[in-house]
DNA sequence: TTTTCACTTTAGAATAATTATAAACTAACT
DNA sequence: AGTTAGTTTATAATTATTCTAAAGTGAAAA
């Protein structure tokens, strides 16, 4: 993904293309696989990447503005920090959680026969299935 | 569940029956349908019920007493609080974020017809299946 | 029983993740 | 260039949870 394709994502999020948020932006979509991360580890991240440190608010700011407008989403994950996942289509996860180690598993490779309807009056948004390892 | 199976519980865990424990122990397994909540809920509701008040910490340390010993489950759940259940047989949730509302789906309820396998020498633990609702 | 002692409870301090605040800064429209 | 609304920043505040150390209490032994 090329600098370009980053500010029109930015603008068509609404969001201004300031140099800290091109900053993440590049670091996190400017990449061949998905990335997993929690907000302190991508702030360890970018200060190893461009020695310049960013505040930790603007980090969850600019975070939460990429979920909103959805280039990122939120990963559920037993624990107390809070994980994200550059992968937005809809897909499923493997868990390790002796390494806290989070890997994707594509829409496709699990297919569910059964599953109940939703109760009295609600509707299902979407079905996320956790496969949690151990050795 | 009667007051001698709790103390029977508690026994088999290697949990001294003391005051604090009876009394969470009896407001989280005598009852009908399976119970979710988090430490601040369950809190809460002992405040309510008994007018007495037991630490908070008294409340982390026995729920998570319980998980050790197998007599509560910890659910993920998008957010920064943990939910605990009362229905520690495998099983699956439906969740709805809008109202932070936890409802068990019993394993038998959802099929899964192809699953991947676990990657490199690490094997499958569980399966855990989270059908996201709205309204 | 009483004594003893390891296990518990408790209030409050400490920690960790996250969010709020308010002042300084800046992109972008005019 | 000037204005303004949106943004960044350091710091304070908040929230969930864990730690600590002193006081309390089951239960095994005397």
């Amino acid at each position: 993904m090329k600098k370009i394709d980053i500010l029109k994502k930015l603008r068509s999020s609404r969001l201004r293309p300031t140099k800290q948020r091109v900053e993440i932006a590049k670091f996190l979509f400017e990449r061949e696989k998905t990335f997993h991360f929690t907000v302190e580890s991508l702030n360890k991240l970018l200060i190893k990447k461009s020695n310049s440190k960013i505040a930790l608010a603007t980090i969850y700011n600019t975070v939460h503005a990429f979920k909103a407008s959805g280039h990122l989403s939120e990963v559920e994950v037993r624990g107390n920090k809070t994980y994200f996942d550059t992968n937005v289509s809809n897909h499923h996860h493997f868990y390790d959680s002796e390494t806290s180690e989070l890997i994707d598993i594509d829409a496709n490779d699990i297919v569910i026969q059964k599953i109940p309807k939703a109760p009295n009056g609600k509707k299902i948004k979407n079905v996320e299935v956790f496969i949690n390892l151990k050795k």
